[in-house]
RNA sequence: GCGGACGUAGCUCAGUUGGUUAGAGCGCUGGAUUGUGGCUUCAGAGGUCGGUGGUUCAAAUCCACCCGUUCGUACCA
């Protein structure tokens, strides 16, 4: 090795975090442009924002209480100078009800909120999931009936919409955890092993789409089931007539039936209903999603739009009634021109028990949240977001240095910004006159303004149509011919610069 | 977490059975060009070969562990 090589200074390495992205001015726009449509829907629902910080105490959090072993397990927390936990949110429903528990006697209920946010969660991440991401949640709290439900799914589906995404290229999939508890009755699940059976039983449920019947029997059973990489995956560890029982139940052995055929969800509720009455379990839930049913096809949202499928499981923490997930139906491809399946972009549903553990009361409260940074992805490898790209400013190029000059510049683009248009003076190094071209040209600005002193003892400016400009430039070869040429350049008074700017603004726009 | 693949310049990649000073294209900087993007041409900068340890006379190359990326799976409030 050379000595060169060992003497040079370690130079200190700029990375990110694993899991946490810069965004770009185009994603930025694009988020920005989103959350607007989000809020347009939520805003006409009758919904307020309101807004709450990124760290909460941990308790307040939920379930994840840092053991000192692992006091990072899923969330980001830190200990604050008098020893408490805090920790980055992982979600904005918890923080709501910590919210609406605080300010119960101030908020009148029933409270019908939506905020957005970045949530944190301390796990590995992957392709269009990070350790920091957007949620844009809507909740109604204070309301027991299930009309708050089914409005959420309809608000749901109308924000897909005002999203650009049309109908039929996305669902809103329903479900009830009483459905799903019944069903677990039913079939005499165990619950005398701490609830592991039960959980085991829902994930394999949740895996419907994924795996399909064949799958999910292989989780629901003993053997459990093998993936392709060699990994096993325990199952459930229930009988055979246990699983037929859930199959019957879910409808699930009928041809084409089940999560995206073409089966009326209609005929899934009756099937459920009577399935479940003659196992002697609770119908509560089935009832339940039939008032939802109800209330949604009367107010026109058909099953292309809101479908009920008992394969929707959502979280296994604090849902307690109807949940509710927004799934796109299309193909998604990556930047590798990969299919990539996308599955849910957003969900939700009822969870009465949240603000309860803070007030004593019962304060049930259903909502749901999108996705923001996930479905952003989505809409833009659709081509739905982006297309009215911001267009980059007019620069006025810097010729003549001294302090004069330099003020007159600057009088052009404030006349310019003036009239409303994005416009910029050079700011870097004057000297090169070329560099100032190449760096207009790099930065797409449609127009150029050169002012010389020859034009400036006339009252002239030279106003240079870039994309005219580089269209006419093809056609020349020599270097010499090509600066003589300057195309797509004009000289117009100075006095009628803006008048000239806009003009030709126009005329590129409609180009 | 478990299993597989991958990691060489800013980017995309080449680098033979282990063998001298690790290369190319694109990009970047500067010149040809003291008032014009593109084309052309000349020159230059840029590398802990992901990291650490080992085998060897000799490692980008072989081995072990670690880190990172990625695919599947598990978990996902």
């Amino acid at each position: 090795m050379a000595d060169k090589k060992k003497k040079k200074p370690q130079k200190l390495k700029a990375r990110s975090p694993r899991g946490f992205v810069d965004r770009s001015a185009a994603d930025i726009r694009a988020t920005d442009e989103m959350i607007g449509k989000i809020r347009e829907v939520y805003e006409r629902y009758g919904f307020d924002p309101v807004e709450t910080p990124a760290f909460e105490y941990t308790d307040c959090l939920g379930k994840f209480l840092p053991d000192t072993d692992r006091p990072n397990a899923g969330v980001f927390s830190v200990q604050d100078d008098d020893e408490q936990w805090m920790s980055l949110r992982y979600d904005l429903t918890a923080p709501l009800a910590r919210h609406v528990a605080e300010n119960i006697n101030e908020i009148t209920l029933p409270y019908r909120t939506y905020r957005n946010g970045w949530v944190f969660r301390n796990e590995k991440p992957g392709p269009g999931r990070f350790r920091q991401f957007m949620q844009f949640d809507a909740d109604t709290v204070g309301a027991p009936g299930v009309q708050a439900d089914a409005e959420m799914c309809m608000m749901m589906a109308d924000t897909m919409e005002a999203l650009g995404i049309k109908r039929g290229d996305y669902v809103i999939r329903v479900n009830n955890r009483k459905v799903l508890d019944a069903i677990m009755a039913s079939v005499q699940v165990a619950e005398d092993d701490g609830g592991e059976q039960r959980l085991a039983v829902l994930r394999a449920l949740d895996k419907f789409d994924k795996f399909g019947l064949e799958g999910v029997v292989q989780l629901l059973g003993t053997k459990g089931r093998m993936d392709e990489s060699g990994d096993h995956t325990k199952g459930a560890g229930l009988n055979d007539a246990q699983i037929m029982r859930i199959v019957n139940a879910t409808g699930w052995n009928e041809v084409s039936s089940g999560s995206n055929s073409g089966v009326s969800d209609g005929l899934t509720l009756a099937n459920l209903e009577k399935a479940l009455s003659l196992d002697g379990a609770s119908i509560e839930g089935v009832k339940e999603l039939e008032a939802i049913r109800g209330i949604v096809r009367a107010a026109g949202y058909e099953q292309d739009r809101i479908w009920f499928d008992p394969s929707v499981v959502r979280g296994l923490e604090y849902y307690t009634g109807p949940v509710y997930e927004a799934e796109l139906l299309f193909d998604v491809t990556n930047e590798k021109g990969e299919k990539v399946q996308f599955g849910s972009v957003g969900g939700g549903g009822r969870y009465d028990g949240l603000v309860k553990r803070f007030t004593g009361q019962d304060v049930p409260a259903t909502g749901f949240s999108i996705g923001v940074s996930r479905l952003m992805t989505a809409l833009k490898n659709l081509g739905k977001l982006g297309q009215d790209e911001v267009l980059a400013p007019v620069l006025v190029t810097v010729m003549d240095k001294d302090t004069e000059s330099l003020g007159a510049y600057q009088k052009m683009v404030q006349d310019l910004r003036g009239a409303g248009i994005r416009a910029e003076m050079y700011q870097g190094n004057p000297k090169d006159f070329s560099k100032q071209m190449r760096y207009a040209d790099k930065r797409g600005c449609p127009i150029v303004i050169i002012q010389g002193n020859e034009e400036r003892e006339n009252s002239k400016v030279q106003l240079k149509d870039m994309i005219e400009g580089k269209r006419q430039a093809a056609a020349i070869e020599s270097n010499e011919e090509y600066r003589a040429a300057r195309p797509g350049q004009f000289e117009i008074d100075a006095a009628d610069l803006v008048d000239e700017v806009k003009k030709l603004l126009a005329v590129q726009a409609s180009a």
